[in-house]
DNA sequence: ATTACTACGTTACGAGTAT
DNA sequence: TATACTCGTAACGTAGTAA
């Protein structure tokens, strides 16, 4: 039985600096398990001096131990580390295929851009390559600004999801209101951002291939 | 095996959101079990669709699937929910044995006091009853200013445990600098805590037994 | 090198039941 | 009521070894 589990269990019950009263058919069946089980596993986790017990009139007082508590606090640390978002996004410049062009001249998508993000796109985007660990902890959490797709006679052309942010160099001498575009049906993998602005990005930051830039939800956020 | 355990091992090894690969024996070694288990392991948090997995030429290419991540962020909000600091902490006013005075008035706790706290205490302590788990994480992480004990011909005076608060009514009205005291060998329980200041709080608080105050850290901390 | 099969020993589980 | 025995069965872990 997984230890951790049962004695986060234990922990929201009794609470966890606190002691208090359970019977092993309560906890049995709230964990889906015979009462013998939770029986066995409450003095196995006593003897590893995770929990404390003593029997009552009606049942056991449990309560966590301090190493008990530290197992818990342990895995809650681990996991926050894994799972924090960042607020800083480093990507690296390079030269794409040029469909940029594209997102940033088709009167739709164009439109778009100037009425839900504030943008009106100089033409072409900015490719940048992320580590995607890092572009999965930018981006958590964060809602996109939805542009629509559409269609003309030739094709459908799909939804793109967009972030407002600021761009700088690194030595964050130049902030500039910029859109991360995220095409829904993306021909970049996870390593790739694409970056539009109102001013050529390329020029304003002095960038050149390989260069890197800074992405920040806002100059000062959250 | 543990279940929560394992996940947070791989997802350690391959990121949050990233795959990577790994051998089962690299896995057996870091876990303390044997090459055989991690393969079966592996092989069922795959059928309970927390991870996937592929073979590659030289091992297996592991990464998180959607659930695999909730189920670890699930158990980090459990157990934040449990641990999580608080900034402020309710007591009621009670009337105690009187012994406060005697740690305000004792020369050496005094000048204590004052040098260490900034506090030239008005006679008496403020008795407070709280929630013991409110009182736990309140305190938690909090280094206290110690002030220490001595002895004179009769006997000998413990040390105690400080941390400079601040108390209001529940109102907000009144802020008042203050001292949380905590005798270390204390005669109080976990449910009691100790208020000194320069003033005297029942009357500027205007309290009564049974009505409520708020502790915080600061006027605005954290 | 790997992963994963079989075989076997050990541990964990649950029903019945003693306390 | 409760906890915790016994004991039959199921699941798990490991060594050897195949693939």
């Amino acid at each position: 039985m997984d230890t951790i589990k049962l004695l986060l269990e234990i922990a929201e019950h009794s609470g966890f600096y606190k002691k208090k009263e359970l019977t092993t058919i309560h906890l049995s069946k709230k964990y889906q398990v015979s009462q013998q089980t939770i029986s066995n596993q409450l003095r196995r986790l006593e003897k590893q001096e995770l929990i404390f017990r003593s029997p009552s009139y009606s049942g056991t007082v449990v309560g966590l131990t301090a190493a008990g508590r530290g197992l818990l606090s342990e895995f809650k640390e681990r996991i926050e580390k894994l799972t924090e978002r960042s607020d800083t996004l480093v990507g690296k410049a390079f030269t794409g295929l040029g469909e940029g062009r594209f997102y940033t001249e088709k009167m739709p998508y164009k439109s778009q851009f100037v009425k839900k993000l504030g943008i009106k796109p100089y033409p072409g985007t900015l490719n940048l390559k992320v580590d995607p660990d890092e572009k999965m902890k930018f981006l958590q959490d964060a809602t996109p600004i939805r542009v629509v797709g559409f269609k003309n006679e030739n094709r459908t052309y799909g939804a793109i999801s967009c972030h407002n942010i600021y761009i700088t160099d690194m030595k964050d001498i130049t902030d500039m209101k910029a859109a991360l575009i995220i095409p829904e049906r993306s021909h970049y993998s996870d390593d790739t951002v694409e970056v539009i602005s109102a001013e050529n990005l390329r020029y304003k930051l002095n960038l050149k291939d390989g260069n890197e830039v800074e992405l920040k939800w806002s100059i000062k956020q959250n």
